[in-house]
Parts: C-alpha cells; structure tokens; sequence
DNA sequence: TATTAAAGGAGAATTATTCTTATTTGAAAA
DNA sequence: TTTTCAAATAAGAATAATTCTCCTTTAATA
C-alpha cells in the first residue's frame, strides 16, 4: 500500500489530510493484526514520537465514521479496529488475543443463499459475519 | 425458571448459593436481552436494594468462569453476558444495542457440514456463530 | 500569502471495571 | 444445633480505557 493510496482513501472521504491521520491508518493497515489503539500508538511513536493520545481515539473515530476502518466485536472491553472493509469473517483464538480475517466467497455464497430462502422476519439483513472460534495448532511458525 | 432450578445450576458447579448469586443468575435469565453489568444491579436493586456493584461484577465473572452464563462480543466497551448456553447466533441491530438470539439447527447442520468439508489449516474449530446484522423492521410492537 | 474552520496536543474528567480490606455468611463438620 | 472457617460480600479506593475541554496549530481554499 504506497502513501499516495492513504492519502487517497482520505480524500475520497473528504477528510483532511494529516500527518496524523496518515500515520494511524497506514499502521492498522501495516500491522493488519486488528490493532489497539495502544498497539497504534507504540507503532506510531517510532516516526511520530509526540503523537497524543487523544488524536488517536479522535482519529480512529473519525475513520469510523467514515467507513475507512471497522471496530472489531471483542469480549474484552478494549477496542479493536480493522482496515479490511470488504464483508469478512473473523476466527477467534480461543486462547489468545489473536483475531485473523477469513474471506471466503464460497461461505459467502452459501450464507446468502441460506438467508435469501430462509428469512428472518422483520428484519432486514445487512451483513452476514461469522466468528470462527476455536485453536490455532502449533506448528512453529506464529 | 423456577428458583430451584437456578439454585441447581449453581451447585452443579460446585459455587456456594448465595442470595446475591441467585438474584443476578435470575436477572440475565429473566432479563433475556443479553444485558449489561448495569441493567443487571438496576433489576436487582428492586429487591436487592443493598447489593455492591463489585459483587455483581465478581459474581459475573465466577459464572463466566463456571459456564453458566457468557459474555457478549460487541462494539461497545461495555460488557454484556448471556444466559443461553447451547451454540446458537445473534441478531445485532444496526441503528439500537438489541441483540437477539438466534437458533436454528439447520443453519447449524449446514455449517458443521461446510467445515467438515473445508477445513482451516492448522486450525481447530471449537464453536461456529454467526453475527446477523441488519435492521428491524417496524411492526408497531416492541 | 492570508484566512479560517478543522484538527491536534495536553491534561483533566469520565466510565466501566478491578482491587483492597474488613465484615459477614454458607455449608461442612463436630 | 452449634461451631468453624474458607469463601463471599460490601464499600470505597484504584485502575485502565476512553472522552472531553480548551487552547494552539495547520491544511486547504481564496
């Protein structure tokens, strides 16, 4: 993801372009971990040592109001935040932290049609997600 | 849910029964609305009047702890909790902090039989639930 | 280059939750 | 039934994440 592509993401928002803006986005982008917005910070603090606190939280909730990040569901009550926007499902570590993204258009497709057959009544679906939860299994690597 | 059966849920697990367990046991069963630390001293304090906020936290945890009750993924850096113990989904209202529960076995049986098939390397699955998001339709009642 | 609404910084305030310590109590044992 | 004591509760202080306030700085337009 080059810088111009960021900044770009700002734009087409109409938000204004900051060095701090900037900064926050390319690092959930980077660490692609579902960050915290203390994992932003410590990031962050390496090339924009005075960042304060207050503009992340600010920032982070300017991007969510502007559809360029989504706030992760978590059991913990500290919030998380996620730069893929596309409809996606979540696995859950069930004994970490660790939340990594599942695309899967044939889940997708089977969802869809499940819920297009099978309504749900009085409601009107949105968006499908689904938390896989369970074990990553050791295997030397991460 | 009559008392005794919560005071059995209770001793299954081996907790002590105490009034204070009781009551918060009975008001996520009776509240039936997935809620919060907070609705829950609300509803208790109507018969309970003394009851400490650090009890009912401490009490939430030890059902945690004991699988009697789960807590809720959501959005929000408030805990909610959950009486319903068997698999099942949510429905999460996009514009309200309503959460439904949703059970429905052939959705289950579809997914079982999906992940049965594909599987997620070095990955065990332990629970499959889905995150219905969407909108409630008005129909004049609730 | 000047203008100004928007954004950022710093620290105080708030809110949900956890911790601490003294007191009380449920339930096992006598 | 009474005693015993580990476990549970109450009350309030402490903590952690987040939000707010207010003043300063800056990005983008004119």
């Amino acid at each position: 993801m080059k810088i111009e592509e960021i900044s770009n993401k700002l734009i087409e928002k109409g938000l204004r372009v900051t060095p701090q803006r900037m900064a926050i986005l390319e690092a959930i982008i980077k660490l692609n971990n579902h960050p915290t917005a203390e994992n932003i910070i410590e990031y962050i603090r390496k090339n924009h040592p005075h960042i304060s606190l207050a503009t992340v939280y600010k920032v982070l909730d300017a991007l969510v109001e502007n559809s360029l990040i989504k706030k992760v569901k978590t059991e913990k009550d500290i919030m998380r935040y996620d730069a893929l926007m596309e409809s996606h499902h979540h696995i859950y570590c069930s004994d970490s932290d660790r939340i990594e993204d599942y695309q899967d258009n044939e889940l997708n497709e089977l969802l869809k049609k499940y819920f297009d057959k099978k309504e749900i009544p009085n409601f009107k679906i949105e968006d499908l997600k689904l938390h896989i939860i369970g074990r990553f299994l050791k295997t030397g690597k991460k």
